[in-house]
DNA sequence: CAAGTTACAAATTTTGACATCTGTTACCAA
DNA sequence: TTGGTAACAGATGTCAAAATTTGTAACTTG
């Protein structure tokens, strides 16, 4: 007997997300996916060749709206590059924010995954730091920012900044002076991108 | 019957170090301590309140062996500021790279310390923090480091650094790249340092 | 009384039987 | 052939009983 709804790729990750919200990410098994959806285990596994390959891609469509999410701000060419990469920086950090206190699950199950070296992990740190290069090459056109390769400067600010982007030290973000640290980063970060060629 | 040895704190250190490097932390007993002690696991509690403090304090004599031998880079006044505040910083990671190479075990516990909130872990880095605002100091001092507030700019560093001091990193601190990259941070945070009086 | 012991309750960890989950294969229906 | 099921082996997770560990107290000895 076929499903009421046909089963599409879609309608699992909805499902899986679903389920992954309500039980955590260690009780989100399959067979709960399958169930939720009306079908048996092993239809899921026609879609997916794995469970791992099953969060891996709920994790990633939930990542790539964060990335959407901050690519408006670093693409605002309203806003004047040090100032934007001032803000982009606090918004990936407010956005990871929101998700924990929101998503704590989805959080917690991304977290999981970039344990596990997953290849979404570290295309999600490739798109920050994309979005990080056109604000320096920005900066670097206008004269704001002096940089030699906007490309390797993105990844010493990002490499700076760790503290406020990287997962493993999402427990920090819940200190209210995180911000203002943040904001005291950035101050002499851009200190160093705005100063005049060297002695 | 006395033990051989009349048993004193710092042989109880001194063997729960051992018991910690062979058996890892998880499985470091205290009644394996008093086991290779000779005595009974009793007597380790005459000398410390609970397992907590045993751990604890190995913990802290091993940090403090790092601190010292970090603590005579930031002293060294032979070396610019500048020059020293960089070389100290690749120090700071030189040193637990070390550590856990040689000794996972205790790196591991101190690990599991920091976790806990333990004040050890606090006072570690308000060690490093001290020693990094005397470098910072000795720079305002003779007008190579720009600053306003030695303290609060050592503060903004060590966040700036946190990728290479921070133990949530540990795991990336194998990675051959690690101290260019340390060295690409450095750079541009001395850039800042550096910069006359703001715009 | 200083330094240790034995003995013990409570908390924690380990163990092992049992249940569930993952991933595969053979099969069924439109 | 597409989209599903049922049945299965092996891996993983669960849960309660048993063993160990933590921490305390009353006791021994020089």
């Amino acid at each position: 007997m076929p499903a009421r709804t046909p089963l599409d790729a879609n309608a699992i990750l909805a499902a899986t997300e679903e389920i992954l919200r309500r039980h955590g990410p260690d009780k989100a098994t399959v067979v709960d996916v399958a169930r939720a959806l009306g079908v048996s285990h092993a239809a899921v596994y026609k879609h997916f060749p794995s469970k791992q390959a099953l969060r891996e891609a709920v994790t990633r469509r939930w990542l790539d709206r964060n990335r959407d999410a901050l690519a408006v701000i670093a693409a605002d060419s309203a806003v004047p590059p040090a100032q934007r990469l001032r803000t982009w920086l606090h918004a990936v950090l407010a956005v990871k924010q929101a998700k924990i206190r929101e998503d704590p699950e989805l959080f917690a199950a991304y977290g999981i995954l970039a344990a596990a070296h997953s290849s979404v992990a570290t295309d999600h740190v490739a798109d920050l730091l994309g979005q990080l290069t056109a604000i320096i090459a920005d900066g670097a056109a206008d004269g704001s920012l002096r940089t030699d390769d906007a490309e390797a400067t993105a990844r010493v600010v990002f490499n700076a900044t760790a503290k406020f982007n990287h997962l493993a030290h999402a427990a920090e973000w819940q200190n209210p002076g995180i911000g203002a640290e943040l904001d005291e980063v950035c101050g002499l970060l851009l200190e160093g991108l705005h100063a005049p060629t060297s002695p």
